[in-house]
DNA sequence: CCTGATCCTGACTATTTGGTCAAGAATTGG
DNA sequence: CCAATTCTTGACCAAATAGTCAGGATCAGG
């Protein structure tokens, strides 16, 4: 077997198993938590056995490490995609829709993140110091270049990237909680929408 | 030995040990969560034996409810302080404020709760739709009434609450992220202060 | 259809962990 | 100071759990 690039030297076989063990292991993770979590219970989400789990992946933590730093560009893009030759406001309202959208759509990404960095985040320890924040301090500047170019109200850069992340995230992440309090006859997500355009269209027209 | 109200039927040792454990359980909980605490860890935290923690809970499930039941009153008490005869924004800004205070003097008991939403609260599911949530419709009723008065502009009482409680519990289960973000010489709290207050006061000004 | 490689699993091990218990130590009240 | 009560713990148990392994099943290429 040679050994080509990232997933050429795999089995057909191999790469449909172990993309239905990162399946199924995200739907479990994201529900239970890195310690919560079993690989019997892995195991039985996705039809497979234990052992044979472990024949794709050599343990749990490469599991879940294999599923955070994949599913990272996604969860980041967006961030990436601002497009400092846009129109500011606008752009900035897009990146929150476009946050808002990824934690209906993807609610167990988002909590596997939150679990991670609510641990402390060890399997994400480099990422957070480089990666992430090298995409964040990138954002941050084209957001100071707008605001002096009046384009924006002056506000800390860093401070509403954490608030788009936190109001955006909440919806996935705590979800229980929201509809607890909001009952039947809600879409969460829609009025959120719809409060949070408001709001950042109020906070940042200069 | 007689059975008074509350805490009057214990011993003066028995009132302190399971203070003492309680504390332990909490700090462990809090950077852990539930599953991934260990009666070990918490007796070590305590500098008790393992047994003996067990004697004074009957279970690891037992000391997490006794947390969860007992800090929920602080963390949802500045909700219940907003006084609908105050001056309308400023007693929301008071309640941003009161929160961030909150994440900041006690990340314990924000990601204790910030786990048990993320597991789905099993510990919390009545209190959740009950108490927690009619504290919640009275504060979205005395926000109505300011907003039917003029006092503040018309914004989502319910989604406002989801961005107070999300933006500021995040600077508490969030730590290690937004620290890797800002990097060195950056005191999130305070400049989260400055930001939300202004965040707030241009959402609600009419 | 044959053979070597890949895939799969039942049975197993070692460790961790929640919880018990009997017996000894400390404390309390009379 | 004595006895009853309360407190503490070493030793233990049963269940859960991460991970192993030998051998059988299946598959791909010739």
């Amino acid at each position: 077997m040679m050994d080509e690039a990232k997933d050429s030297g795999l089995t057909r076989i191999q790469r449909r198993n172990r993309e239905i063990i990162l399946e199924g292991a995200l739907t479990v993770f994201a529900v239970n938590g890195f310690r919560g979590t079993t690989i019997d219970q892995i195991a039985a989400e996705c039809g497979l056995s234990k052992p044979n789990v472990l024949y794709y992946f050599p343990s749990k933590d490469e599991i879940h490490k294999t599923l955070l730093t994949k599913l990272l560009d996604m969860w980041l893009a967006p961030l990436e995609n601002i497009e400092p030759e846009g129109e500011a406001l606008q752009e900035v309202l897009d990146y929150v829709a476009a946050k808002l959208r990824m934690s209906r759509e993807y609610p167990r990404e988002s909590r596997l993140f939150a679990y991670e960095i609510l641990r402390g985040a060890p399997h994400l320890t480099e990422i957070l110091g480089g990666r992430l924040r090298n995409t964040v301090d990138d954002a941050v500047a084209v957001l100071r270049g707008w605001t002096e170019a009046g384009k924006l109200r002056n506000v800390d850069p860093h401070h509403l990237i954490f608030s788009i992340w936190s109001m955006t995230q909440h919806y996935a992440d705590f979800e229980v909680q929201v509809r607890a309090v909001l009952g039947e006859g809600h879409d969460p997500f829609s009025e959120a929408e719809i409060f949070l355009e408001d709001m950042y269209r109020r906070l940042l027209t200069p």
